[in-house]
DNA sequence: GGGCTTGTCAAACGCTCGTTTGAATGCGAT
DNA sequence: ATCGCATTCAAACGAGCGTTTGACAAGCCC
């Protein structure tokens, strides 16, 4: 039970988790194998089977190790923006975003983090969709819902449903390869230009979800 | 030569890329198998390699066959959106969007190749990266975010950058998991409402991309 | 001390992987 | 008839996979 470690090197578990965590985000749930991982974290490889029992086993502790505390932040970050009343569309898009982004700055273990959040969407059936589907995901998705409708109260929950998968799409592929798609103009992605792509993101969100209803203006205007 | 076929079975080569495509898209790069492959093909395991080489070139293959028609329906619409003059925003935006959704609609093979070319997105460094630096894309790219550039005068040509990119992200979101995102409403994704999803994805992607340039006006209001 | 649990280790389990081989087949050209 | 070429096939190659096993060391409780 894990009173007091007894052998000198305490944390097994732990390295594990690092050392799957970064594997499983570079080369995915099929290309990272147990062998791979456990060299990596300098332990056995018995240790993986020990410890977590299997190879998804380990892919779903790595993911809630992390993933909790992110939606906890969003939460948070949304009941300060409502503290005084309604927050309005850009706050809320902060509340949904910062933590992820936030998280991705650190390239340590945020971004491997995110990346292997990322990829949970481009593996239709791999043990990411259904680590995913916790229930700390829904009543997240649902918060924010709430908030989304009461600031377009012109359209209605499918609409806003959708909107929010939108914004998830640009927000996971930026998390993704924000890194990538920074050199290809020339410029690196680092403190000096990333709270900038935030901001462009954010707006660009903000612009998106606040359009009007398409069925309700046929017309096409620019 | 493939003068004219011998064999009763006229095309081992496409049925191999037909079960590639499929495959590569559901399972990912490491999860499908040759072996998995031209079992589903019903060819043996060496007509693989005899035709394609390895299992990197059949996945280049796969690709090729169809994105490179994707690109050219692209610029096929917006030559048409310009041939009166300047196209507006909602123009530029539909030629870069509609070849994509409307090739994700037929569920056969299209969908398939979407799937598969929007995992190359999640997937760092496998062969899907390579693969999509064709300059096929980068002309396509390039064209296009002259049109946009021309639409948005107020940014500078990385904002333009960024933007597309914003956009890119929601539309692989959508290909992706579109049925999925649909099911979770309650609904399906057919033919019934396929149609105003795609007119939603249209609006926010215009509104995104309109905004004002975040860095000219500091403050924040709803 | 004698059990008991916890953790680590090397070794092996059966299996699938991508790839290669070498023989067999069908067909046009000489 | 004979060669050459294109194509297919069953079988095998070595390597790596996830997982299991059994032994062994170290601390706890009686």
């Amino acid at each position: 039970m894990a009173k007091t470690p007894i052998n000198p090197e305490p944390q097994t578990a732990e390295r594990l988790l690092d050392a799957a965590e970064q594997l499983f985000a570079q080369k995915g749930w099929a290309g990272a194998s147990i062998r791979e991982i456990t060299q990596a974290a300098g332990v056995n490889v018995a240790a993986a089977h020990y410890h977590f029992g299997s190879k998804e086993a380990l892919l779903a502790a790595v993911i809630e190790r992390h993933m909790a505390q992110i939606m906890a932040e969003r939460i948070r970050l949304l009941d300060e923006a409502e503290a005084a009343g309604p927050a309005d569309l850009s706050g809320i898009v902060r509340a949904f975003v910062l933590p992820i982004l936030s998280q991705a700055e650190e390239p340590d273990r945020g971004r491997c983090l995110l990346q292997l959040v990322g990829r949970t969407f481009g593996d239709p059936d791999g043990p990411w969709r259904t680590a995913c589907e916790s229930p700390v995901f829904e009543s997240t998705r649902n918060r924010f819902h709430a908030a989304f409708s009461r600031c377009l109260p012109g359209l209605n929950g499918t609409q806003v449903h959708w909107r929010i998968h939108f914004l998830m799409g640009s927000l996971v592929h930026v998390v993704l390869h924000g890194e990538l798609i920074s050199r290809s103009t020339g410029g690196a992605l680092d403190a000096s230009n990333l709270g900038s792509v935030q901001d462009e993101l954010i707006a660009f969100l903000v612009g998106g979800l606040a359009v009007d209803d398409p069925a309700s203006e046929p017309e096409v205007c620019d």
